[in-house]
DNA sequence: CGCTTGACACCGT
DNA sequence: AACGGTGCCAAGC
């Protein structure tokens, strides 16, 4: 059985719409855990490529965060781009407007 | 079993 | 409003 830690991440983060982001502590929150940073270091393993949108996860004050992947956060913020979020010097455009409320 | 690290968050200055 | 220092939790060595 699955339920470590990294794994209910990965879950959350697939449920995030399209266009939609966010954050760290948001995930954390709907585990009910203050472990933002250990939620992070699981996106950095991401073992599930674009299964796993984990560039749709970033920081609670709208900046983007960090990216592993290839292309590192230039490749991120293009990815988000694409999905119809406006990124500007590296923070989130109208990210309170983006910003996907997970339930718990 | 214990110390260090980290794709962050929060508070003080 | 911006910068720096400190704290939280889990995973890795």
């Amino acid at each position: 059985m699955p339920s470590k830690f990294c794994d209910k991440v990965y879950g959350i983060i697939k449920k995030i719409p399209p266009g939609r982001i966010t954050t760290y502590k948001e995930v954390a929150r709907c585990l009910n855990t203050r472990a933002y940073r250990a939620v992070g270091a699981a996106l950095k393993a991401n073992p599930h490529a674009p299964e796993v949108p984990c560039h749709r996860v970033v920081k609670s004050d709208g900046s983007i965060g960090g990216y592993s992947a290839k292309g590192g956060v230039k490749k991120k913020i293009m990815i988000l781009e694409d999905e119809g979020v406006h990124v500007c010097g590296g923070r989130i455009d109208s990210f309170k407007r983006r910003f996907f409320r997970l339930g718990k």
